[in-house]
DNA sequence: GCCGTCAGTTTGATCGTTCAAATGACGGTC
DNA sequence: GACCGTCATTTGAACGATCAAACTGACGGC
């Protein structure tokens, strides 16, 4: 096949400089009409595009943002993080970024990838995921002045007001609350909470919901785990038999509330998950539902300035430096 | 912060010129020994990463893949592409590859992108999904001979002796089949498929598969959907009642299929489902997995050769241009 | 008639790497 | 001792775009 055109070609046909083509191409409106309409129909005759790398290497910009895949879990939660990707790419492709992919099995790979794409270019910015309490991977981010926004807050001891980081998050509290008031507003008023064993974050954040919005009703700890949350609500259903609603902290726990009280014969019981993944819908489970699209629209707003299209290094203000999502309660 | 080191800076202090540097990185068995150290330890000292953009301007090569997201369907199917999409991410990179994403609404918009990606030089081939008979896409980058693989056959006149391009696909006939074997074997002999209306290449695929494996039972087709396929499945069964086993052309339908069964307090009637999703196994039912994990490595063989590490542009030879994975019963 | 301004366009330099060809060192062969 | 081949390394050029600065007319003020 032929070479593919280049800005020279297309400036050879038009009648004009180089730079009138890069001009035409990139600040469309310094040029005059006369002689863009000319550039344009070179560039459509030659079918011309703009080779990629070269333009990065003199721009010294990729744009291109880069978010990790955890290895594959195999559990429900996964799905959060898939749709949170599929945002991500639709949204970036409006601001013109492209999204990369990168694989890593442990915080100590990732560092090492995460490595290789920033300092090489390969990539302006990243979404980093799953933050945990002591991260190793936000410390090395800051320490190089590496441009990310996590997705999960820091965790630190005053994220909104000191954040060491931008960042977005989904607001457990305010999504267990919901569900929970959902259930009082029913006429529930033993409301049980399914959850995780304290010290996670995001857990704990999704029982303070919970607790808050004046539920009483015991509260169940198990593992993320189907079979072993089916177990727990079992018993705990044989013990206190007054309860009326539960909410969980994962759709994974909802699932295992769900079938321990089809086994029960106790349809009165309400069950409410969290991520509203297609599995409870197909079961017509009601669910908090992440709007993993906001997620996605936060983080590049974070990145990039409200309606910019070039990731812009920013300093963590003061309440400026966090997107945190309300999530939605889907009732079925 | 400090100018990125470059080639030149560590050819300086490794005493050494720009290009044996380059051979070190790039082709480290033509160096001596001893300059090779000697440029090793230059490079850790100063940090020094090669620059992407640089180095893809002057190679031609991008060392990534593209691959299309679909608009979030919510449905259950979604699942095995985000599989699809994490296995392609991993093998990739261990083959020094990227996974770029994009996204596109409309096969239209799709081929833009496709434009942009493969010709700008920004990915050196692609991976489409969801291919269909007569679809645009295929045609316009055979035209144009852009590499790229499917995943999905060609559905053409004869995609294994006479391949139209690169394709993997999963034998969906063999997963259908294995399901009518296994309930068959545990001594059902009245097994019912429920699938989707005729037409669509892979549902075809799966049904074939049912009823070449010497299956008895009824053929009951719906739409997509779990609480339509619930109705039918439940009107099936009180019309024929000997229905002992169910084989499924989705989890979705497997699902509905469940629901009814439970419904209709017919325990001794076992459900199969296809792609194994988180649903089914929270639900605990037996599903046809698709081991996205070999098509994405097929796939990679497909376009970089059994071992190789760049993108070759190969010929469609018959029978050698497509993978064909063997999908796996899971028993529950 | 001269000068400054400004919009529109062109020119030269540069981004950091790898390719292709040239160079240098060394040993073996006749 | 001249020649050749091989291996390790160096040198000059090129990849294709954009930045920054220089240039060109046209226009208006004085």
């Amino acid at each position: 096949m032929a070479k593919a055109p280049t800005v020279d070609d297309v400036a050879r046909v038009a009648g004009v400089s180089r730079q009138t083509v890069s001009n035409v191409v990139n600040t469309p409106d310094i040029v005059r009409e006369a002689t863009r309409l000319r550039v344009e129909a070179a560039i459509a005759e030659l079918g011309y595009r703009p080779h990629a790398a070269a333009r990065r290497l003199r721009t010294r910009r990729s744009s291109t943002i880069g978010i990790h895949l955890d290895p594959y879990a195999g559990g429900i939660s996964g799905v959060v993080l898939d749709r949170f990707v599929h945002a991500l790419t639709e949204r970036a492709g409006e601001r013109d970024m492209r999204v990369l992919l990168y694989a890593a099995r442990t915080p100590e790979e990732e560092i090492a990838r995460l490595g290789d794409l920033l300092e090489g270019g390969e990539v302006d910015a990243v979404v980093i995921t799953g933050t945990f309490h002591g991260d190793p991977r936000t410390g090395w981010l800051l320490d190089r002045a590496l441009p990310f926004v996590s997705f999960g807050r820091p965790w630190g001891e005053d994220d909104v007001e000191a954040p060491a980081h931008l960042w977005v998050d989904v607001d457990g509290a305010a999504g267990t609350g919901a569900a929970t008031a959902h259930l009082l507003g029913r006429g529930s008023s033993r409301i049980a909470f399914l959850g995780w064993p304290g010290g996670s974050g995001t857990g704990d954040e999704r029982e303070r919901g919970w607790r808050e919005s004046a539920a009483s009703g015991p509260r169940w700890v198990v593992e993320e785990n189907v079979s072993a949350a089916r177990d727990v609500v079992a018993a705990g259903l044989a013990a206190d038999p007054g309860v009326t609603g539960i909410v969980c902290a994962s759709d994974s726990l909802a699932i295992g509330a769900h079938l321990a009280v089809t086994v029960a014969g106790r349809p009165d019981i309400t069950v409410i998950g969290f991520d509203n993944t297609p599995a409870v819908e197909a079961l017509g489970l009601s669910s908090v539902e992440q709007l993993p699209e906001k997620v996605a629209s936060g983080a590049l707003d974070l990145l990039m300035g409200e309606n910019g299209t070039v990731v812009a290094p920013r300093v963590p203000t003061a309440g400026a430096a966090h997107v945190l999502v309300e999530p939605r309660l889907v009732v079925r």
